[in-house]
DNA sequence: CAATGCACGTAAGTAATTTTCACTTTGAGG
DNA sequence: CCTCAAAGTGAAAATTACTTACGTGCATTG
């Protein structure tokens, strides 16, 4: 059996040449897309006015095992045919062409920045997080400062105390307060303030441990003991977005999940409620650790 | 019978409160996702261990038709969300799998809500905010307020005065300075909170535009002169990444993007006084990312 | 003008889905 | 602790859908 990506395109491909009942098939189908994704083996028949019997050969003809094969993977082209027709019969006006913009560029940029994570930084984060007595995260500049919230307030969440501080000042005393087993996390899209290199240095002296997010090869990437570093390319236009927060608030994301992965009295039910597409997606390599 | 717009947010959006048994068809389709797009029936339930007619049952808890119309819908989905994970990338260390997990996560839901966005609200709101001669962005409680400060950390690059508050007492204060020409920009998750919708209510009455960004058919929503409306699966998992600041800030974006076009030379010569005023603080002077 | 091969529909056979119904569990209120 | 109502569940019947087998007809070719 032929293996077929796209059954439109197939069909399209053989569409004039079926035998002449089947092609009464496919032309009904093809102009009736969307509603045959719907239909029954039975009312595509009726529809086209055909047996049910060509139909199910017109579903092999066209590569398919039959006519459920068939019905899925219509959907499935029609599904994503859709995506970029952006609809039936809608044409883009100019702040649709903005969603798409801005949003198409944010997960790309999503997209890109998860192939650069190194995963062993993550892991190493991870386990000085879900090991922390009290997280104080630290950022200046608007952006950074807010990414600084967002992770207080997304570990906090897990039982942790956590603070979050704009305040160059206020940080480097803060950082004088941290002791064994607290932790100093820093957010900065350039990774060069000094509030931030300083606040480390002292906290390091204290003895917490230090956690940072900022851009490759940043100043503050090597003054840290865990470096969690990504290389955004910016975007030169001031009228796009800049995705570099949204993905480090992803970032922030993913060492929550996988701290309170590791914290036991949260873990069960961490395991049972979290999942995300792409585990299911690409098919499962093994026995899941999951199970009621 | 309720409209389903994706099956898969639909699911994630009831986990954890199916029946019993239900929750187990949930378990095994959203761990399997492209395979229970295969599977019939049958052997879902098999899978899950529960009998054929909970399976079914499910199907119609989750707000299809029967199986039938699950299974297309799923199928749907699936390709839909396949577009935008790439390739099956084939991660076998658990950290990597995490940041796989969280990203797909992030991104599936960005894409689901970009077609949820009502483009003609979109554009009214960048109608108002670029003529807006000031900006006050509200929101209470960690997420939402959040997102309010990222807010006016977006627009004031535009060269509009802007502000972010999430105190309740404050935001009523603030609301009653607001006047015509003023625009006051509420975001909430919910959109119940009564500090938004007092504030929103009083600047009203002064002669300020309102704005929302919040959740489908929200008080908020209701009250307010342009409302941007998502619906997204709640987060009520509080170790679940949560997805929803992410498309709020995806969407204030979008805003500012448009606003940006709007004002064009204003904008520009912003954004290029901000760039100096970095540029003096930290020696490296190469194009970079403005606003730490 | 056979003989051959393909196209097609009918109908039988098989499988999957939906519905029904009776039994169980759960939880609220005595 | 009991009782009752409501909700959840599986077995099996009923329905519906899909697949296959088979025979007819029609066109092409030798």
């Amino acid at each position: 059996m032929t293996k077929i990506i796209d059954v439109i395109s197939q069909m399209r491909k053989l569409d004039g040449r079926f035998p002449k009942r089947e092609q009464r098939v496919a032309d009904f189908v093809l102009s009736n897309l969307e509603r045959a994704t719907r239909l029954t083996q039975n009312e595509i028949a009726e529809a086209a006015d055909v047996s049910v019997a060509t139909v199910n050969r017109f579903c092999q003809t066209v590569g398919c095992e039959g006519f459920r094969d068939f019905n899925i993977r219509l959907a499935q082209s029609v599904a994503v045919s859709l995506q970029y027709l952006g609809g039936p019969s809608r044409t883009d006006s100019e702040s649709e062409q903005l969603v798409t913009q801005v949003f198409g560029a944010l997960v790309e940029t999503l997209n890109l920045a998860r192939f650069q994570l190194d995963s062993e930084a993550v892991e190493q984060a991870v386990s000085v997080l879900a090991n922390a007595r009290r997280i104080s995260f630290i950022g200046v500049g608007g952006g950074s400062a807010n990414v600084a919230r967002e992770g207080a307030n997304r570990f906090f969440r897990l039982g942790i105390p956590t603070e979050a501080h704009a305040d160059g000042y206020f940080q480097r005393m803060l950082a004088s307060t941290l002791s064994d087993g607290d932790v100093i996390f820093a957010v900065s899209a350039s990774g060069q303030p000094a509030e931030l290199l300083d606040s480390v240095a002292i906290a390091q002296q204290y003895g917490a441990k230090s956690i940072s997010l900022t851009k490759v090869g940043a100043p503050l990437a090597r003054s840290v003991d865990v470096s969690i570093e990504i290389d955004i390319p910016e975007d030169q236009d001031i009228y796009k977005p800049s995705a570099s927060r949204l993905v480090f608030i992803a970032i922030i994301d993913v060492l929550a999940a996988g701290t309170a992965r590791k914290r036991p009295e949260v873990a069960k039910e961490y395991m049972r409620r979290i999942r995300t597409s792409l585990t299911a997606i690409s098919e499962d390599t093994g026995p899941k650790p999951i199970g009621d």
